[in-house]
DNA sequence: ACACTAGGTCTACGTTGTAGACTTGTCAAC
DNA sequence: GTTGACAAGTCTACAACGTAGACCTAGTGT
């Protein structure tokens, strides 16, 4: 016998809690993850969980490495520097695409969980190979991961019910806030209207996404290369 | 006489009531702005906010409505369309700025409050001047706004108390984390940990920032161009 | 003179995070 | 076995939060 015996196995542990917090906060928001409540879903006292998680601030973050360690980053290979990075920062924003409202959670783990320093490493490397000195690739790299974890984020619909009757209602209400500014006064922002609030597509969203922040990278290293 | 005599003026108006919710904001964070103390710091019972702000959601909108009602929008002029953008963009993040942790307020408000439109009007007219469509313009703007409030609240030093002492000793805290990395696995994050941890320069963090975001879009656009 | 109303008060409820003292099931060592 | 220790879960309790609902009250328009 291992020194817990198998059939009477601890009935809570860390990452089985981390999981279903989760999956609350995939359905109903971050605020919905209560300690209480988590409690409950596993037949147990609230004060049951503080002999997993320090406190609630603890509990988010172990929420926050669980989807870090959902990155599945791509091997080193002989594509250019940038074909690379993309790659990495694709794989990042695929790993928080399920869970756009826990993604914030990330922010605050990158330099803490393993997958988050494996990640940031591997990005602060193919920065350099690029040509950035050290502590421009620091900065670069912080940016660039913020913003994709913003664009995570952000993700039209991330903020609302997953109730599709309140989600709409929601897109309706908001669609009517736009439709009632005056054409005249914002002529761009009403006729963009519908994609203000919904996004064409959500692949195409999200390839915009990384677009922009990889072309920045390179227009900004462009322009250090060029200052020399 | 007005409406409303002078000397027995409202002793609580909506705008008053959301600088100095601000005000607490700057210092201790938007988790110290609440009902009860706000009402406290005007001697007043707590219920009577309600007079004023529907709920407390209502209150922090007013605060991202504050917020954005400093924006100094530079007039139009006949520079380049992307050397205006950046003056815009500045304006905005020059707005934020004095107030990192409540800076996110503004995401939900930008198209509402009026500044906010006015802003959000004008870059998309710069965007299309350059040459994106409607659609694109309203997509590269919206995530382009969005990184830079990120840029704000994330802000190093932003999360913390503004106590020096207790900023110092996290400061100390994230240094001894990094520090205690193995420089084997890790050799350009722990080479580069003074400056992820805290930036050279806060001007420099900012126009870096904006560097990135501007040169993202010139970026995308050329991609977009040679595309046709 | 009078009713109306905007603005503030009082009381009360349900929910949250969590401190502190307790019980209990399991294993190691004698 | 018996015992002691320890990890895990329970119970009780508290302070702080947002806010509903009924009330009061001073000033205004008619």
């Amino acid at each position: 016998m291992a020194t817990t015996s198998k059939e009477t196995a601890k009935r809570l542990d860390p990452e089985t809690l981390a999981a279903s917090a989760l999956a609350i906060a995939d359905v109903e928001g971050l605020e919905a993850v209560t300690i209480r409540r988590l409690a409950n879903q596993h037949d147990v006292t609230p004060m049951a969980l503080y002999r997993h998680f320090s406190d609630k601030n603890d509990l988010l973050a172990a929420i926050g490495d669980r989807l870090l360690a959902d990155i599945d980053l791509p091997e080193p290979n002989d594509d250019r520097w940038d074909v690379q990075l993309r790659a990495v920062l694709t794989a990042f924003v695929d790993a928080l695409r399920p869970h756009p409202k826990a993604a914030g959670l990330t922010l605050f783990r990158i330099l803490v969980a393993e997958p988050g320093l494996a990640m940031a490493e591997r990005t602060m490397e193919l920065l350099t190979a690029g040509g950035f000195s050290v502590d421009d690739a620091a900065e670069v790299g912080r940016q660039s991961l913020c913003s994709l974890i913003t664009l995570v984020t952000t993700e039209p619909g991330a903020g609302e019910d997953t109730d599709p009757v309140a989600r709409e209602d929601a897109l309706r209400m908001k669609r009517a806030a736009l439709g009632a500014l005056s054409p005249r006064r914002y002529p761009l922002i009403t006729a963009a209207a519908d994609t203000l609030i919904c996004p064409t597509s959500t692949d195409r969203y999200y390839s915009l996404g990384i677009d922009l922040v990889v072309a920045g990278i390179r227009g900004v290293l462009a322009e250090r290369l060029r200052a020399k």
